[in-house]
DNA sequence: ATGAAAGTTGAGTCAATATTCAACTTTGTC
DNA sequence: GACAAAGTTGAATATTGACTCAACTTTCAT
């Protein structure tokens, strides 16, 4: 885990003109990729819109794979950032499930790529997809732990399928309501869907 | 929506002979796709498998997202079927909740391929992938609105976000507990995520 | 100021594979 | 049993686009 790699070579840039070309062909594979989808995406389109030469391309990644698995780790931590900077101060577990959510939706509306990314690497780089959700999951049910150890929220037996049940949620209100259409507002959105988790289906006896 | 399409020729096989085969590479299909994938997956694949010459996929598909596409329509009406099913007869609305899903993650669990194909079209066959979600989420909005009225759920503003919600959980329960990882039981995976849902996360005053 | 390392260029290579098609075989009808 | 329609065959076509590489330019440490 110390080397980085020893057979093929180092793809770090060394000056700053380097670094800057680096930073626009990852700009440009953002795009790329979230407007065309991996397969449909070309290199040339990359270095296109970055203002390269193809050659140059082949600087900086081994292959059209693996600029898009950094792209799946890049993204995958921008958006959990993003969402646990919104969920930051909430007075109580519900109320952070709501900002987080609306977050999220307000995020992918802002994003699609992103958004779109993310969930096609579960067929372009299953490997990176499972790590982005283990890893959000896994957070995730520690969070709930703890709040339900609080009493701020009711406990499980295990915090594992309410994790997944709700990440599923937010991804699918976030295709939804995020990237599909866009009138109600992400506070709307998320004030029903909490209402939900939060209060449950069953009428109170 | 009388005539089948006039330009190209009718792809409809005559002969008993032709309806079996087109039988062998629908499902040649699906077990090619299913396995490794829309782009993956190669025409000689499914001919391959369907124990036919190359040229005879052409006669009864226009084209390899053609087949795709009617995999999709198909398993869309399968999986709602199945999931259906399970759920008929349920005495109230919560058990039909938890029927539907642990038979949608015994579903998943069972056909790791269709599931897959399915979400695939996302990025393969948009417009089939959201007929499909559209289709399942305004079903269920109703299912939702009747089971409100007849006081078996509390009612809300808005069914559809619950309707989204509650298919985004399954969907990726269906992933993380079908398909990915096969220990536990659907119906001890049901029932967790289905306590979330009826009682909800507020501790009750 | 200079030379070696770093970065850039884009024409050319190469493999993959979806789709076509003309010759051939089978089926079903009269 | 003959003929037309239906179905089958697989070699050939054609496109596409990822990746290579040798020549060239820029950077920067000394």
């Amino acid at each position: 885990m110390t080397e980085t790699r020893t057979l093929s070579p180092d793809k770090t840039p060394r000056t700053e003109r380097g670094r800057k070309t680096l930073r626009r062909l990852i700009e440009a594979a953002a795009q790329e990729f979230g407007e065309r989808g991996f397969h449909e995406a070309a290199i040339t389109g990359i270095t296109q819109r970055a203002g390269v030469a193809l050659g140059t391309f082949y600087t900086y990644f081994e292959s059209k794979e693996e600029v898009f698995r950094a792209l799946v780790r890049d993204m995958s931590r921008t958006t959990r950032a993003h969402v646990a900077e919104a969920a930051r101060g909430a007075p109580d577990r519900i109320e952070a499930e709501r900002r987080g959510l609306a977050a999220f939706i307000a995020f992918t509306r802002a994003h699609p790529e992103l958004y779109r990314i993310i969930e096609e690497a579960q067929f372009v780089a299953q490997d990176a997809y499972r790590d982005h959700y283990r890893g959000f999951a896994e957070g995730y049910r520690r969070t709930l732990g703890r709040a339900a150890a609080n009493g701020e929220i009711v406990a499980a037996d295990d915090d594992e399928p309410r994790a997944w049940a709700l990440i599923g949620m937010s991804v699918f209100l976030g295709m939804r309501y995020g990237v599909w259409d866009r009138e109600q507002s992400p506070e709307a959105i998320a004030d029903m869907a909490i209402a939900l988790v939060s209060e449950g289906l069953s009428p109170r006896s």
